[in-house]
DNA sequence: GTCTATATCACGATAGAC
DNA sequence: GTCTATCGTGATATAGAC
């Protein structure tokens, strides 16, 4: 791994753990174990080298997200994978967490990711959840965009309870407690409902 | 208004808007009006204010979500009421944000806040919907720990997605999804299912 | 490409006068 | 209680040698 390369991971693994404001130059390099003449000899600065990490995540984020959705089974079912893949849940969520970082979000290049990626995933969510409907698997007084933004907010408040309790238990609570609720709006077999 | 309280104030105001880690002393100084020697006869220094600040908010955050869901109507008016009510959501959850923030989260004086704020209003909107379920108001198959955590991630993570997208839109939707989802969970005047 | 030296400024706090 | 002076450290970057 050359030392760009080594730069950009550093500074995904600082991005994650500390954000935009706690990093500094000095740490990344460090982490990455490379001086600072070769730093900013492959980046402009700070938030060149930021950019570029933030936009790998994102692009990763996406491709797990979408490998999931596209998945098999009805709508539920990739659904419920999606929310219950394997995930560090006590470090949040790497693109999630940008959006609390006061110079990340008044500096357009680095802003960007963020936007198109919870724009995406928000789409890809409806029309998993369109698909549903148009199967029969779901009700059709579901409306996609909304249950398509509810599920990605309880994701990324799930990780926000997490780290307030400092147990990954409320994370767990919050998405059993959506797909439960998302369960009863199955059409066909919808399991010990009580009566 | 003393200059301890102007303190606080800015201190409340700046954690908000840019966090600990990318607020300094000297920005709270400033906007609080107020000198060095000032801010450290009051406060043994930065991290003992931002507690300071942190507790009110808390405190506040807490009354006024206590307010809603101790009042009147069903189950689901209060937890409607509890949501929808008015937000500054652009700006964020001040105690959801602190979160994110890597010298908050190794600080116990300054987490504690959060664990404990967050583990009220669970535990509250958990009373909320065992209430209504106990009223007949909520279908018996909710678990109210689960469903609680759900609502109070929907809303955190509603904060994340109008943050990333610039706009309250996908807040407002995530909001009216879950309620939505919740709705069809109510034991009486199941409005248009459909079928 | 990578190194070291240097520059400028901000951070977070302390000291002691008033 | 509030002020100014000062301290040691780190942030972010540039310059120029190798």
């Amino acid at each position: 791994m050359n030392a760009r390369e080594r730069l950009v991971e550093s500074a995904r693994a600082l991005l994650w753990e500390r954000g935009y404001v706690g990093t500094s130059p000095k740490t990344i390099q460090q982490r990455a174990d490379a001086g600072q003449g070769s730093m900013y000899h492959h980046f402009a600065g700070k938030e060149d080298l930021a950019e570029a990490a933030i936009r790998r995540t994102a692009g990763e984020l996406r491709a797990a997200a979408d490998a999931l959705l596209s998945g098999p089974g009805t709508a539920i079912d990739r659904v419920t994978a999606y929310l219950r893949r394997e995930r560090d849940v006590l470090r949040g969520c790497p693109i999630g967490r940008l959006t609390q970082d006061p110079d990340v979000m008044v500096t357009p290049a680095l802003r960007a990711p963020l936007e198109e990626t919870f724009g995406w995933l928000r789409a890809r969510l409806a029309a998993v959840v369109r698909e549903g409907v148009d199967r029969g698997e779901l009700r059709p007084t579901l409306d996609p965009a909304a249950t398509a933004a509810a599920i990605v907010a309880t994701l990324q408040g799930g990780y926000v309870l997490a780290r307030a309790a400092g147990t990954t238990e409320p994370f767990d609570q919050a998405v059993g407690g959506i797909l439960a609720l998302l369960g009863a709006h199955t059409v066909r077999p919808r399991p010990k409902e009580g009566h």
